[in-house]
DNA sequence: TTTT
DNA sequence: TTTT
């Protein structure tokens, strides 16, 4: 039974990416995405905002290319789904952390942003819709 | 600054929604969905399979919505956004947890499709969010 | 350049799929799609219900499965991409078309699943695409 | 019955944003966006190529700010719903054509996009996984 | 051309 | 009608 798992984030990596290799030589790249949401407004009006930090991995040549072009800071937007990895600690404990596996992304920003000349970006002000 | 955040699964709960209200009167469903992946074969070409946990949690009238009609086994269609949720321990230590903030919601399940016994499906009135 | 081109639909098929065969024997399914949505409400408090008519095309076992699964009324889920596709017709004119190519689907459907009578579903042996 | 209709488009304005404002003054604008995908390879191998041409409308504040910021070039990451809309031409004929309501949008690209020094952004080759 |  |  296969059911639908998709996320779709658009964030800033946290850290540089790190690129290792499996015996197979297959290249793993993992590193750090933080989201930012606006998340409507407190009692006093105040808009809220939430950072959701999740940890990505990356897999082949998807996980070359992010190691060789992004870098702490890079803006993304990354497609994939949501897993839980599951290990056992030093103590014998139970451990476990949801990752995102990477089935897509794309480099967001670019030298020419064609954006009309003269005006600044506005403040992004739209509240997420939920 | 405001990201893109956005996640859907489908699945199934993994036990009975547990339905509580904040002082404010709101209602807050939270539950649990496994969702399942087939996620290529192994070296042996036996299909592997993953199984996703995560807990969803849900606002308002759809709290109690699904609260009213789904329980453990229940198949449902979540849309929502992933959030990291940080606290401490009891002993001080920093936690944190990964959850997903219910959006929308669909009722699915083909033959059977588990839903409290003796009650008929909601006419559907969530609007489009947009 | 390979920009995003997601849709997620959940709908009813409007009549049965066609199932043909390109020359080298790859199965094409077409058939339509419904997909309602709750709109807001007019001026008078009336809740606005609006239809979207969609053409699905699917390809290989994909399409083998839907065209042997599904019919007229058939509730369904759908991923793919949007897709315009275009023409001359008779007269020498321009037409085009946007289509949704199917990526991924999953049987839906509550109390009566509107699946063909006498068969069994499918083991869901699509294997997630990443 | 509302049931799911929900797209995510990367890519660039074919024209400049038309705003309008309807009888209540609600700011209307609608433009065009190309997105291209890859494809695949043909039967010679070389990397097939694909443009979709939709209309988007967005309203209210999302429009204005779109109409300010936007021109024929931009990029910009759009999610909605599909919409068909249907109306009579001059001549009595039911004419149709799928357009795109804006729920929600990002610029993507800006002055600075923290890619690397010195390093060009890669030709962009990953396939689209469908 | 249209589904529930 | 079309963008990079």
């Amino acid at each position: 039974m296969s059911n639908l798992n998709r996320i779709f984030l658009m964030g800033n990596l946290t850290r540089d990416p790190e690129l290792r290799y499996t015996p197979s030589n297959v290249g793993v790249a993992t590193f750090g995405l933080a989201v930012n949401s606006n998340v409507g407004k407190d009692a006093d009006g105040n808009r809220k905002t939430e950072v959701l930090f999740v940890d990505i991995i990356a897999f082949g040549k998807q996980a070359e290319t992010i190691a060789q072009y992004c870098k702490k800071g890079t803006p993304l937007f990354v497609e994939g789904r949501l897993r839980l990895r599951t290990w056992e600690d030093k103590d014998g404990n139970k451990r476990s952390k949801h990752e995102v596996v990477l089935n897509a992304f794309q480099f967001i920003g670019g030298a020419n942003n064609n954006i009309k000349d003269d005006i600044k970006l506005p403040e992004d002000d739209e509240d997420v819709p939920f």
